[in-house]
DNA sequence: ACCTGAACACCGTTCAAGT
DNA sequence: ACCTGAACACCGTTCAAGT
């Protein structure tokens, strides 16, 4: 029985990862999973997501490939913890500020995290976002439009309009391109810089919370 | 000179590839490219994007893989023609309807469409969204925006903002999920829907948008 | 000229054989 | 028990050989 697999991502499998890494022993050698994480993390930030394969992060960490698999189960696991890692870079806002202040320097922090990793975005959109560092920054972000004063069903809807917009700037920041500049030579308009396009969508969406 | 072949998905390759369109001449065998994407289309709505390789996708067409590079230069090609295909089934709004109205029902139009496309959401924020059914999508935005009385910079700004939002919501719809049902048991409150977290998302930001 | 089978250089993953 | 080289079943892509 229970022979399915969770997910990688799940919140079944991270129950489970968690077990995993309290019951866990020190490797002869000394590779750890934090130093495998930090590898690839290096390696992905330095040659783009393809260039994350097995054997290369293997033979950066002076290895073989099957070694590897004593961490991980697979490459879809490491890209789970890959996104989670990269979330525990996320630093929360003081608790003295007031709430919208909180709400928009988590905003910008997020923001500003994901694109110093502009390789790592796009494994985001793959599996459900449910780490450890995933879901402290999400406790945050919704304590922060509860202390703005938004009643708990309101906050938390809100809470996820404004989660989507936050990564979805970050996924498709050069993805889009505003129409109109179809000509050869410079376009009429200065287009908007992906920074001001972010921080007025962010000010327009929390002036409609306040005001609505 | 001018060896650097264009990436997939730039601007500068979409402008060869409409060229390569007007040159082309009929293949021998009956298949064509729209045919080759059609096919793509149904193997990924079906099987998901792992499932599309080049040679899974030649055995359902009947040939062998190496006859697709006759119509699509790389896998990293066919996934660029693979999103624009389905920005094609985008159907724009009636332009006699009031510019805010225009606004909501194609933000809903291209949340439907995408979402009838799982498993080709995540190749969204690969490569730059600059095909031509994008872009007539793209125009057709920013025209609602005008239309509803912003003047123009704001309307190019408000329009890359709320684009990021509509993909953002697409993407990562069911990646993220509210804090506090950590318990087994059932959650206190109810997780609000993914169709209520983007109306009420949409709402606030043209209402921000109006009022700002 | 057009097409394509077979080959090349990979890949993730497994597992029997080593220590 | 722990580790890992070598193998397995793929993959995208190319190109010489066929028509």
């Amino acid at each position: 029985m229970c022979a399915a697999p969770a997910p990688p991502g799940s919140a079944h499998w991270w129950h489970e990862h968690g077990e995993r890494l309290r019951r866990r022993r020190p490797h002869t050698d000394g590779l750890t999973l934090e130093l495998v994480l930090a590898e690839a993390l290096a390696l992905v930030d330095a040659e783009g997501m393809d260039a994350l394969t097995v054997r290369a992060l293997a033979t950066r960490l002076g290895t073989g490939s099957s070694t590897l698999y004593r961490h991980v189960a697979s490459r879809d696991e490491l890209l789970v913890l890959l996104v989670d890692a990269v979330l525990g870079e996320v630093r929360l806002p003081d608790p003295g500020l007031p709430g919208r202040a909180r709400v928009e320097q988590l905003s910008g922090e997020l923001r500003r995290v994901l694109r110093s990793h502009p390789h790592v975005v796009p494994a985001l959109s793959g599996s459900p976002i449910l780490g450890p560092n995933a879901m402290r920054a999400s406790a945050c972000g919704l304590d922060n439009l509860l202390a703005a004063g938004h009643p708990p069903d309101r906050a938390r809807t809100a809470y996820l309009a404004l989660l989507d917009y936050v990564l979805g700037s970050v996924a498709f920041d050069a993805a889009t391109e505003p129409p109109g500049d179809r000509g050869e030579g410079r376009p009429a308009h200065e287009r908007p810089g992906s920074d001001d396009v972010f921080a007025f969508g962010l000010r327009t969406f929390l002036d409609g919370l306040e005001r609505g």
